[in-house]
RNA sequence: GUGGCUGUAGCUCAGUUGGUUAGAGCGCCGGGUUGUGGUCCCGGAGGUCGCGGGUUCGAGUCCCGUCAGCCACCCCA
């Protein structure tokens, strides 16, 4: 027996889990008040779903999909990524209203490890779906820069791009091929692989980025409604004060995206995986799952990387208001009643469950950083606790209510 | 899937050309203070040296294999 999680995995405990909470609750509130509702879906589906709604191109479905079957005999995927699951779960709700959602939850991907990147890691991410307008895109994106400033990520840039419709691809496609076939021989193999499966999958590679100069873009070829739909987006960003970049190179790694693409990258992240959001319009989607047209737009953020990026890898234990020290044994009721009514006051406080040395229940006070020990005597005879501050070490007598003591330690800390 | 680096106490590490009962700092527990922490002093607990095999009189140390971790590639969050 090991006590490790399975590779990949983590366990995320305390006190790193406290970043998470933080995290995790700025992105809920913050969503909310954006109006996007809270949606929960399986965090395994129909495999179909993810091979018809990713692509079967990508990397994604190639080759790091947890698969398996059940007792039924069906086959199921751990979900690589959000999106496809939320268009498929509009689609099954039959809402035919557009629809803001909000999700947090795990992914998955069969990958070998490294910083960055995990087997199983989180995503925080908005769908805005049935809405074509691109003040829709414009939100999506305002939110989650919106979302690294609240947490405090600095140096994230914002890159744009623009993919145009389906339509636009054809004769996009046609020239990007010649210019790929032309450079064939100085290409990785899997570049060369790409030309004839996926060719704006050449984009991805870091390798032969360099290769790609003077590589026909998709900006260059879009249609008269995708590019003034790029306008407005760009135009939206900046009178909403986003700074961004435009970065013709960037086609994102899944095959759904129309339009709009953006990406949100730490500058200041060392480790070779950098990108700490990203997303897009994905226009085609639900007709690719076999639905209706839904026009829809959406991101997707990494929280693992996010806390990677902002150095949170540590920390101190979460603080406590007040500890409660037993000073014998025979008021152990007393002190118990009291940390009880000190919780519901909405103090943040504790006690030792068991017998201990009033030395060993100080030290305990101290280390789990509490603002005050509450102790609970003789004095508790005439009404009274013994209440000392910890970082100046002041003490003083006060009535035994929760009530006057959370006064105290909250004037305090104020 | 491919490549590189690393596995000794809870954590960070030391361990001399292979040589007796494997060490340090931090952390943890207790005592010094009959009701007082964070400083200081004293004491204590805690280790299949990742695992398996081989070489040797003798392996933490050398060789082979294996597993795990880390980093990078492919690609993405």
């Amino acid at each position: 027996m090991t006590f490790r999680p399975p590779k990949g995995t983590d366990d995320i405990l305390p006190p790193a889990s406290q970043a998470w909470r933080r995290v995790l609750g700025t992105f809920d509130s913050l969503a909310e008040r954006y109006g996007y509702e809270l949606a929960i879906t399986p965090i395994f589906e129909a495999t179909e779903v993810f091979e018809r709604g990713v692509g079967e191109g990508t990397d994604v479905v190639q080759k790091e999909m947890y698969t398996f079957e059940d007792k039924g005999g069906r086959s199921l995927t751990l979900r690589p990524e959000a999106t496809a699951s939320m268009v498929r779960a509009y689609l099954g709700s039959g809402s035919q209203t557009p629809m803001k959602l909000a999700y947090s939850g795990p992914m998955f991907r069969y990958e070998r490890p490294q910083a960055g990147r995990r087997r199983q890691f989180w995503q925080v991410g908005v769908e805005y779906l049935g809405e074509d307008a691109a003040g829709a895109d414009i939100e999506v994106i305002e939110l989650g820069y919106r979302f690294y400033q609240d947490i405090g990520l600095e140096g994230l840039e914002v890159q744009l791009n623009s993919l145009g419709d389906p339509a636009d691809r054809a004769g996009y496609r046609s020239a990007l091929v010649d210019f790929l076939t032309g450079i064939a021989d100085r290409l990785s193999d899997d570049s060369r692989r790409r030309i004839d499966t996926n060719p704006l999958r050449v984009f991805d590679s870091k390798q032969d980025r360099d290769k790609l100069a003077g590589a026909p873009l998709p900006i260059d070829y879009l249609s008269d409604a995708a590019r003034a739909h790029y306008e407005q987006v760009t135009a939206g960003l900046e009178e909403a004060g986003i700074p961004f970049s435009e970065n013709g190179l960037l086609v994102r790694g899944l095959d759904y995206y129309t339009r709009t693409v953006f990406e949100y990258v730490a500058t200041g992240l060392d480790a070779a995986q950098n990108a700490v959001g990203g997303g897009g319009r994905y226009d085609g989607l639900a007709e690719a799952l076999g639905g209706r047209h839904v026009p829809a737009v959406g991101f997707s953020l990494g929280v693992d990387r996010i806390l990677l990026a902002m150095g949170e890898g540590g920390g101190e234990p979460a603080p406590l208001d007040a500890f409660v020290v037993v000073a014998d044994e025979a008021r152990r009721a007393a002190a118990t009643g009291l940390v009880r009514k000190l919780r519901e006051t909405g103090l943040r406080a504790d006690i030792e469950p068991g017998a201990r040395s009033v030395k060993a229940q100080f030290r305990a006070a101290d280390r789990r950083r509490a603002t005050a020990a509450i102790v609970v005597g003789d004095e508790w005879d005439d009404g009274e606790v013994t209440l000392r501050l910890l970082e100046s070490g002041d003490e003083q007598r006060v009535g035994n209510d929760a009530e006057i003591i959370s006064t105290h330690i909250g004037s305090e800390t104020s």
